[in-house]
DNA sequence: ACGATATTTAGTTGTTAGTCTAATTAGCGA
DNA sequence: TCGCTAATTAGACTAACAACTAAATATCGT
């Protein structure tokens, strides 16, 4: 895993957008790029930066292809947060 | 506060690190970026980046300036993995 | 195999990021 | 104020990014 490559997929707000439409299951390249005002192909280049940060999971059906969200990773993230929140508050005093 | 800077100033390997650094307690600039193998103006950037994304604090006392680590938006970023993994995981039936 | 649909790949362009060297600001002590 | 140290700002250079249009690939139905 390399938090390099998930953080810079996550800065991007486009991005973080695709994956909280994804929190409620799978959908299709086409039905995602339809809720932006971006084409397509831009649409695609985000799906392929989710995909190599592994955000992203994606299955071919017929002709479309449907993306899914991988928890797998956002915990990574999440246990990343943790460890420094965690860590900074026992000496920062920050009592809550 | 703009996730979209914060996950920005995360991409970065440098920078992560300055953090994880300051896990421990306050740093002066000097100290931090001796700990790197990079000039000093440039680290002096990534402590700007830093600062905007308020990931970090500093103070000035005498010559030197302290930076300290802001847990407050890093539990942001924690808050923001936490719901999306946690809604991610009861659709994907990722049981563990 | 053909035509239509879904999606990605290629190539281009303007912008942003990370690094360096050189110059500048800020504070301290004599 | 002068000289020293700590740190930042300015300017330049290269690499990487995000967006677009046009073209290519993959699959389906007939």
């Amino acid at each position: 895993m390399s938090l390099n490559e998930t953080f810079r997929a996550l800065s991007d707000p486009t991005r973080r957008q695709i994956l909280d439409l994804l929190r409620r299951g799978e959908m299709t390249a086409g039905a995602l790029a339809d809720r932006f005002d971006m084409t397509k192909p831009s649409m695609s280049h985000h799906f392929a930066v989710l995909k190599e940060a592994d955000l992203v999971t994606s299955r071919r059906e017929g002709q479309q292809i449907w993306y899914a969200l991988n928890t797998t990773v956002v915990e990574d993230v999440l246990a990343w947060a943790v460890q420094l929140a965690a860590d900074g508050r026992d000496r920062g005093g920050k009592s809550e």
